[in-house]
DNA sequence: AATTGGCACTCGCGGGGCGACAGTGCCAGC
DNA sequence: GCTGGCACTGTCGCCCCGCGAGTGCCAATT
């Protein structure tokens, strides 16, 4: 028994699967692809690939369908990347390139990504910890407040306003641009805690408890979990493939609202450019045992400030979700690099 | 025939179909409500409620469920609006007055209305035609770039970096930061197209093409599109109530990604305090025919400059969401006082 | 004139039976 | 190792039917 025509098989139940959403049987598989041999010798061979746990049939006397076992088989032997068309690559750069700042970047990519995928679409902020401290500025405002503006080399931008014990002027505000700057600039956020420590003494007595103050509130923005925000797009999709979700779809998408969970699906680092996925109940989150995930990390000359993917039933378009969202990742890095 | 008694009937409909989802019959109202009446005489009421298209049957031999009509006539002369407990209203309030800044205050906000009401929340940030221009600050990067923020007085922040003809140096900055304040601060954002008018010409003509790109990026930030931005959460809730949405929720929940839409929901700008409340076909979206939106100006000081509210099915528990919209809309626009 | 009890009627729904059908597993033959 | 043949099994759609909920109408009552 051919080890190798059972995998074509095996590719066929997927692709045939994903393509109708009905139960593939044997005859429609040689129908429908050339593989030389009669439905009874498929037949064999998916008994043989039901025995590995590769797929299953719902009921006696319907076709198969993939297991998340069949669909990680596939997607790490099977699938077919095909590259994009340079047609493709032109929407998306110009399409990418007419944002006017960052937010509106990470919008459009999420977006985009969800229309090339028909898939519900996420895309994390380029976080705050991975990057570096461009700039830190310092406004003063009426009422004994004021502006920190804080600037990443991500072009990402917080802001806070402090209400401090004493008026400020434009001089502390200038002495404070000085000394901060000195401590904080090029250094990765993560470490913006250990940079403030020694600035406050480089203030008079009178002056500490204003310093204190605003460093504070550096330090908290710095770790803020604002940064690790994930903007997404596309769940209406999810709607259309409503009878693939078991217990209807409202846990998903219950799910998709907490941050947490979000984060959690995107998973942890891995290089630029190495494609992730969880399929079904791969994905420790409990309301998503019923879809994928295709993630990858993204950021400026390779190094992963954050990452982005696509969701959306387990019975999806692997080859086209990968396609996309490497193309979309890819762009997304260059263009946080030119920034 | 009583007129009165018939109201009473009606009311007693939509409460039970709110609460059951279920077509309510006569018996049942006599059964749960003290009418003082038999159910026959309910079957008159109930047939002329019907003939005047208050209510329908979705078959014969079943009870009777409002129509959109009946839910209008509901809202404007039946529904009793109870007050909110003083535990509620605090818990509001220090749910709210923990935001850190502008945008945690919204999406608190937008997650707090979800919550309250177990539906859909909107809430569009509020708007920079309708606020003040606060202050202008000018910071100068590396590499012939320059950071420009407008702060408005809601408190919002738009940031924009311009890529200059010549480098600039902290001088021309600081001249920038003189003039353009002096001719912005405390107008509208609607007029600072107008307002930069003389700005150009008070700068020497080496300097013109560098003044006048960033002028340009000033009047774009202040009409851009993005200030009349629309959060949303809970649209699990929408998934909840499946059931009620005829041709399944997948154009509601598309029609809900569409900016445009958002804002035409929101409706158009009414007064603080005054709730505003569309039912089933009354909005003009077609894809919205089957859901009810309650909204309600915000803003300081009475002033609306912005809208929030809540979407659900037409049937929809009217008084609570009434309820939890105005409450938020007067936190909100307290809130935004303050700042 | 309004209300009421009585009654016939209608329709949706759930269950049971049935035939068509799809797809399988197995086996004997090549 | 592959194939055609064949019996088997479970689903689905269909029809039929009885039940029950809820109605509309009417004649009787207050």
């Amino acid at each position: 028994m051919s080890d190798e025509r059972r995998l074509a098989v095996l590719r066929a139940i997927v692709e045939d699967y994903v393509a109708s959403n009905e139960p593939v049987g044997s005859k429609s598989i040689v129908d429908r692809h050339d593989l030389g041999v009669s439905p009874a010798t498929i037949r064999n061979d998916m008994a043989a690939l039901e025995d590995e746990g590769l797929i299953v049939q719902p009921h006696t006397s319907a076709g198969r369908i993939p297991t998340d076992k069949g669909y990680r088989l596939f997607v790490d032997r099977l699938a077919q990347i095909r590259p994009m068309s340079t047609a493709e690559r032109k929407a998306i750069q110009t399409f990418l390139d007419s944002a006017v700042d960052l937010d509106n970047v990470v919008e459009r990519a999420t977006r985009l990504l969800s229309q090339l995928t028909h898939q519900t679409a996420l895309v994390q902020y380029p976080s705050l910890q991975r990057s570096k401290v461009r700039l830190v500025e310092f406004v003063p405002m009426p009422l004994r407040r004021l502006l920190v503006v804080l600037i990443a080399d991500s072009g990402r931008v917080e802001q806070r306003i402090v209400t401090c014990p004493s008026e400020v002027d434009e001089e502390v505000a200038g002495e404070l641009r000085t000394e901060v700057n000195a401590a904080l600039v090029d250094s990765p956020f993560r470490d913006v805690a250990a940079g403030v420590a020694g600035v406050v003494e480089r203030f008079g007595p009178d002056r500490r408890e204003l310093v204190s103050a605003v460093l504070t509130t550096i330090v908290d923005a710095a770790r803020e979990q604002v940064e690790e925000r994930v903007v997404i797009a596309g769940t209406s999709h999810l709607a259309r493939y409503g009878r693939d979700f078991p217990q209807s779809l409202y846990p998903v998408l219950e799910a998709l609202e907490e941050q947490m969970v979000l984060l959690r699906l995107l998973g942890e680092a891995t290089a630029t450019d190495e494609i992730n996925i969880r399929i079904g109940h791969e994905n420790d989150v409990a309301a998503m045992d019923s879809v994928s995930v295709v993630t990858s990390g993204y950021g400026p000359a390779g190094s992963a400030v954050a990452h982005l993917g696509v969701l959306g039933p387990t019975r999806m378009d692997y080859p086209g979700s990968i396609m996309a969202v490497r193309a979309v990742a890819r762009y997304l890095g260059r263009i946080l690099a030119e920034q």
